[in-house]
DNA sequence: AATTTTATCAATCCAAAGATTTAGGACATT
DNA sequence: AATGTCCTAAATCTTTGGATTGATAAAATT
């Protein structure tokens, strides 16, 4: 198979297995339009090699013993270039799956994949797409929606946080943005015992006792899905 | 496209557009092997159809006005059944094809789509496995990794967490379970002034006024992956 | 028209939280 | 031996938080 002709694509191979490192690369050098700029066994020469060649493409193996793969993933992503890095791995473990993708990889391809197939991966990644083999997908999918399920299954139990007036839910979301009573009466234009009284409400309608568990309730079962508190001054 | 014959495909359709509606189910109905069990244009009503004739197949419409059909996936999926949802929707947003596939859809399929590729994914999905159209499914990734960059961007900030001891880590990992001084001075078998010591030099080290905003800040920098509390007495 | 809910505020009162200082003993580091 | 960090604890003091009661007025419901 053979790319619209622009540019080659500058790849680099990673794999501790330096008979696998030389057999991709093989395969992939046969292919018009590719250019293989290096090949190393190792994740941490791996990111100096990205820093000076800045790659297209890097195949990745994340199951190498000496540096961690995912790790070398999440550490090139960091360096916020243009290069697109795809996981390559023995196994098709749902976990792996799922961690190579969060942290960045923009594709997940495995060893006993046919060599036509990692070409159109690597097309597509190059591309700006993300390419997961539909079997792999499927099981990211299957692997996603366990991890949401105890989510949700907290949301099935009654939520207390719906009997609360709109008012106490704004009262509420300041609290949970780590104000005082103080604060909380300034920002919404009213006295401090109507926060008071407020928040007692809402402690009332969350069973809890005091506006810690308050925030960890509301935080706990969905509440303005969750935000980011700036260290307050 | 047929499937290989064991029992009918039993199908709900959902979608308050009654015209796309028998669109959809002539089409269906045109392909053998597959049982339109019911049509309705309510999401309510649909919940109920589905309790009555537990369709393998529900296609759900998620565009609707009057109750969200994302909402109903929710529900659906609280029944724990072994219908399988499939979001139907005019956009190809990722936003919304994120929250369909977290609530439980087993795909996402555009109304727009060609009825050969609709009939695939209901054949797919009803294998048990999940089905996304590639275009959406990229669209899906990038919202998937979006969502987690903030992530890992805020573990590469400084966190202030790491300046804690190991004893106060003990105390604020109590803390974020909702408790009060007297309740981790029990819990650690100290006195109640040396938990306030403690918890005073937390908020030190992590620059806050207060034991919620300490919370907040553990709960939003990765302190021990975000736990759940149950409403406390 | 009558009732309930909601939002507002005040005045107490007690308990809890938070700030600050001081200090002893254990342990590790220099 | 001296220094530094950590865990422990007490004493004191101020501030904040939380519970309770009671009250007014607007708004929504019945």
């Amino acid at each position: 198979m053979m790319r619209e002709f622009k540019r080659k694509l500058r790849i680099l191979l990673v794999d501790d297995n330096a008979e696998h490192l030389r057999g991709v690369k093989e395969l992939i050098s046969l292919e018009a339009g590719y250019d293989v700029v290096g090949t190393t066994t190792s994740a941490n020469i791996a990111i100096n090699l990205i820093k000076k060649y800045r790659p297209d493409i890097v195949l990745m193996d994340i199951n190498m013993p000496e540096k961690d793969g995912l790790q070398a993933i999440q550490e090139i992503e960091k360096l916020e270039l243009d290069t697109k890095v795809i996981a390559l791995s023995g196994y098709d473990d749902a976990d792996l799956i799922f961690r190579a993708m969060k942290l960045g990889a923009k594709g997940y391809v495995l060893k006993t994949m046919a060599s036509a197939q990692l070409i159109y991966a690597i097309d597509e990644i190059a591309a700006g797409k993300i390419y997961l083999p539909s079997a792999l997908s499927s099981r990211f999918f299957e692997y996603f929606q366990r991890s949401f399920k105890n989510e949700s299954d907290t949301a099935a139990q009654e939520n207390l946080l719906s009997y609360l007036t709109s008012r106490e839910e704004e009262v509420l979301d300041l609290l949970t943005q780590g104000n005082n009573y103080k604060g909380i009466a300034a920002k919404l234009f009213i006295s401090e015992t109507t926060v008071k009284t407020h928040v007692n409400n809402i402690f009332q309608k969350l069973q809890v006792n005091d506006r810690t568990q308050a925030v960890l309730y509301a935080l706990n079962n969905g509440f303005a899905g969750r935000r980011r508190v700036k260290a307050a001054v």
